[in-house]
DNA sequence: TGCTAAATAT
DNA sequence: AATATTTAGC
């Protein structure tokens, strides 16, 4: 209703993404008669949810809900665009492949649109990318996450990149096999049901499968002991926020992720131990934090976006003037 | 000795 | 998995 003027975008094919309940959507789209049009609304919709998925991916354990709402939509909404797609093409004969072409024509004549680029400015960052992108058959962009790449456990089979991706796969065969999406969401639903956890138990996000750390410069070992060097330990926050925070992550998990050869699980529970513990005496804020914070034990170091280490490695080089100021606490 | 980090036990 | 206890380094 209010969304009513958005749809309005005949042959202009504007981004056209106004939150808006799928019911909503499909019934404001149901007043469009030109499929095509149909099609780029739904586009714009798919890429929309796909990247709000991947915002909240990181709070996957907060959110459990949030995630199935949100992929269930994204289901919807890729039958709807398939089914519109298959009328098309049995109705005009016309491969997608004419059609993709026409759109990608209109999409490179909006990139340089402001105005365009404006509508998904409420996140700041990548979602102007995501619809001009839709349309070409760009291979390149490996860094393009969606949908299906994070339902992947890390140690099952990836389904192969060219079927994982949304828009590659629309360029190549016109649109996702709705088969595979529902594969991954009954691997996704039933991800955490057979390990003792209530929850959705997502064990990897797209994030967690990209994350390749950096050799370790420092020593780690002490006389026998395990040592916990910042650099080490700043490896360890990084893991432990990219599984969802401190109350969360488990040890064998951030041992996984952290991937430093010898570390056991002992040794990540008991510096987890330390660290909750150390924690728990802050501004509980602190503890709960997930993704930018000042780390409590190294106040001076402050954690950037996870997924570049640089961030907080390199800060640390002056460690061990923080870790004497913990004595001062009581 | 006391304090803490790390390891180990429950 | 969480908590408690022990060991050991400074």
């Amino acid at each position: 209703m209010a969304s009513s003027s958005s749809l309005e975008l005949n042959l202009s094919l504007k981004p056209s993404y106004v939150p808006k309940t799928i019911a909503n959507l499909l019934k404001d789209l149901s007043h469009v008669d030109n499929a095509s049009d149909k099609l780029a609304v739904l586009n714009d919709y798919i890429n929309q949810h796909e990247e709000e998925l991947n915002s909240i991916v990181a709070f996957k354990r907060q959110l459990p809900q949030c995630m199935l709402l949100l992929m269930e939509a994204l289901g919807t909404l890729k039958d709807e665009f398939m089914s519109i797609k298959n009328g098309m093409e049995s109705e005009t004969g016309r491969p997608l492949m004419d059609f993709l072409a026409i759109k990608r024509k209109h999409c490179e004549e909006e990139q340089t649109d402001i105005s365009v680029a404006k509508k998904y400015d409420c996140k700041g960052k990548s979602l102007m990318k995501s619809s001009p992108q839709l349309w070409n058959s760009n291979c390149e962009n490996k860094e393009e996450k969606t949908f299906i790449d994070f339902i992947q456990a890390p140690n099952q089979n990836p389904i192969p990149f060219k079927e994982s991706t949304f828009n590659l796969s629309l360029a190549e065969k016109g649109c996702i096999s709705t088969e595979i999406i529902r594969k991954s969401y009954s691997r996704f639903a039933s991800a955490g049901t057979n390990n003792g956890h209530s929850g959705l138990n997502l064990r990897a996000d797209n994030r967690t499968l990209n994350y390749h750390p950096r050799p370790l410069t420092q020593p780690i070992w002490k006389n026998n002991r395990r040592s916990w060097s910042p650099e080490l330990h700043a490896r360890f926050v990084e893991a432990l926020n990219l599984l969802g925070g401190i109350g969360v992550a488990t040890p064998k998990q951030i041992k996984e992720v952290m991937q430093v050869e010898g570390l056991t699980n002992d040794q990540v529970k008991s510096h987890l131990q330390k660290y909750r513990l150390h924690c728990r005496r802050l501004p509980e804020n602190y503890a709960k934090c997930l993704v930018k914070f000042p780390d409590p034990w190294h106040p001076q170091i402050y954690y950037g976006d996870p997924l570049s280490p640089e961030d907080s490695d390199e800060n640390n080089s002056n460690p061990e003037g923080s870790l004497s100021k913990k004595s001062s606490r009581t």
